[in-house]
DNA sequence: CGGAGGACGGAG
DNA sequence: TCCCCTCCGTCCTCCG
């Protein structure tokens, strides 16, 4: 911790500056905050229709970093019209993290940030859907400016707060409720420092965290804007390769309705309507077949004619449902898929997506997947993140030997730990998640002995978690403690005339939530990292774009990104360079969060 | 009749 | 002997 503080400390400078956006009072007038890091303060305010000229102008004069109540809410207008910003604070999702975690609590967030439902009971405009980016505000192109990713994370940028009492909704409807975000501002920015006074390492984390996360706030604005390319065509002709043509609305499509047909002549069941679980288990049991469900792994293992057709009729149905022709009308319109993203919308901090399935997109869609003619798609994926992750946090001499600029699972082979890949990986998952059943039980004990500390570390959370604590992640986002119904059923094992069911049933639960907070330090840290190498990413392929002196629509983009995979869309020409950059900064996000350990290779990755 | 909740599949 | 973790979308069934 003080290895990580030491290298990143954030002292002020006397350019700095940050920007608060917010609403004047009653009006549809932008209000722009100026504070320095000397801590004079300047407001003027705008119309909201030249907002976006006004921000470019800003942001082109000066390093500056943006504070609003809702990156959702103030920034997809921004980028309609043009105008992209490098930094930002997001005060809800800073919040957020600063409510929950652990490493502020010395301070005591109670009186630092008393609730306020106005902050808390908000989601801050990203459940709100595609059509909260339908405002227009006009704006000549900017020039956008370069960073990279020491500078995403220079912490000690300017800021521009823009507070407001509402955000800016469509149509304008009245608040609900009133957000100062100049005062949550100052609320957040007293706790961290007050926190740096006796615990600088933490507040360098949660500061790194929240840069972090503010960045990854701004990046899926983006990408939902920009998208992924798709070739609709292409896509076609796979549905009604598998399943025939496109059907009337609310009509089985001839493949399917052929091997429904199939499925009832087997069972002997002429009614039978395959989609109906219930009705299907009730026809396999009558056929004599021992299942107790009608899922894959259970059929699988079964010898009968029925479960060829009905795979295939599974396999067909769930192309059809979640990316059929009405999934391409809905979110594959104009040769982009546009997902919309939620960033932390998972407890651990991962992205969730609403609408389009994006943290799905199936394999078998991939190949529609296709980069505009001249372009290049740069496809990521940091290889065998969570245990990479999970050794550097444990310092496991061991296990960070073993992924060294190579594939983790072939290190355990060689190191004679296991003596198969697949095992290595089988065990491994289940170091990682808490299994504890079949061949991932046998593997346990030696993966324990050869990496003791790495073992440790989740050892100790899902102990942590068992007895109803709470865990944090590398950089501070901490777990939400198990609900009242958890703790009343350990409650009710404890009493007196506790039988032994009550206390299976609460041992049974109790490993459960351990397996969770298990589970909890390693995703979550990992997807700490994955928003360092994004957020690097990000801003270097906006150098770039500024170097080349390259418009928007000649620029380099991120277009997809899902927990560890990151693909950008480039020109040919480009493509070595955002190899370079998406090596570099990967690099640099392992320096960045981990800089005791002196390897930056800590993560390789291979080119999909 | 509408919404909650379960089962399932697929992503990491 | 617990189909190990986190999600999302769709379908069906059941309940109020």
């Amino acid at each position: 911790m003080e290895a990580v503080d030491e290298s990143m400390t954030a002292t002020g400078s006397p350019g700095a500056l940050v920007v608060v956006v917010d609403y004047a009072e009653g009006s549809d007038r932008v209000r722009l905050t100026t504070l320095t890091s000397v801590g004079g303060s300047d407001e003027h305010t705008v119309d909201v229709d030249n907002l976006a000229v006004e921000v470019a102008g800003i942001e082109r004069a000066k390093t500056v970093r943006w504070v609003w109540d809702s990156t959702a809410a103030w920034y997809p207008v921004l980028v309609d019209t043009g105008v992209r910003v490098e930094r930002c604070h997001d005060l809800r999702l800073a919040r957020r993290i600063l409510l929950a975690s652990e490493l502020s609590g010395p301070v005591g967030q109670a009186e630092r940030l008393p609730a306020d439902p106005a902050w808390d009971d908000w989601d801050g405009g990203w459940a709100a859907g595609p059509e909260s980016t339908a405002a227009r505000l006009a704006a000549e192109h900017p020039e956008p400016a370069a960073l990279f990713t020491q500078e995403a994370f220079d912490l000690a940028a300017p800021v521009v707060v823009t507070t407001s009492s509402e955000t800016p909704e469509p149509g304008h409807e009245a608040p609900a409720h009133s957000r100062d975000a100049v005062e949550e501002w100052q609320r957040q920015q007293t706790l961290l420092t007050d926190l740096a006074e006796g615990h600088p390492g933490a507040a360098h984390r949660l500061r790194l965290l929240l840069a972090a996360e503010s960045s990854g706030a701004l990046a899926a604005v983006e990408l939902h804007h920009d998208g992924l390319p798709f070739r609709r065509d292409i896509h076609e002709s796979t549905l009604t390769e598998r399943l025939g043509p496109r059907p009337r609305p609310g009509a089985r499509p001839a493949k399917l309705e052929a091997l429904a047909r199939e499925i009832r002549e087997i069972l002997g069941a002429p009614a039978l309507n395959p989609d109906s679980l219930p009705h299907l288990l009730r026809e396999l049991r009558r056929n004599g077949l021992d299942v107790s469900s009608t899922s894959k792994w259970e059929l699988e293992r079964i010898d009968h004619p029925v479960v060829a057709p009905l795979t295939q009729y599974k396999k067909g149905s769930r192309l059809l449902s979640a990316n059929g022709w009405a999934w391409l009308d809905a979110w594959a319109t104009d040769g982009r898929f546009r997902p919309d993203y939620v960033p932390g919308g998972v407890v651990t901090g991962r992205w969730s997506s609403r609408g389009g399935g994006a943290l799905s997109l199936p394999h078998v869609i991939r190949d529609a997947v296709r980069a505009q003619e001249g372009w290049r798609l740069v496809v990521v994926d940091a290889a065998q993140l969570e245990p990479r992750i999970l050794a550097a946090m444990s310092r496991d001499e061991a296990m960070l030997a073993a992924g060294e600029g190579r594939d983790l699972y072939g290190g355990l082979v060689e190191a004679g730990v296991v003596d198969t890949r697949a095992h290595a990986k089988v065990g491994m998952l289940a170091v990682l998640y808490g299994g504890t059943s079949g061949n991932a039980a046998l593997l346990l004990p030696r993966l324990a002995r050869a990496y003791p500390r790495a073992m440790r570390l989740v050892d100790d959370a899902a102990r942590t978690g068992e007895a109803g604590g709470i865990v944090t992640t590398w950089l501070g986002r901490s777990s939400p403690p198990p609900g009242p119904e958890w703790r009343a059923v350990q409650a009710a094992a404890s009493d007196v005339g506790a039988g032994a069911a009550e206390e299976s049933r609460a041992r049974s639960r109790a490993r459960e939530w351990g397996r969770f907070t298990r589970n909890f330090v390693v995703q979550g840290s990992a997807a700490e990292w994955v928003l360092a190498w994004q957020a690097g990413v990000r801003l270097g392929l906006r150098r770039l774009a500024r170097q080349r002196g390259l418009s928007d629509s000649e620029a380099p983009h991120l277009a997809f990104f899902l927990h560890d995979e990151l693909v950008v869309h480039a020109p040919v020409e480009l493509a070595d360079a955002v190899g370079t950059l998406v090596e570099e900064s990967a690099r640099a996000a392992s320096v960045l969060l981990f800089p005791h350990l002196g390897r930056p290779g800590l993560v390789p990755m291979p080119f999909g």
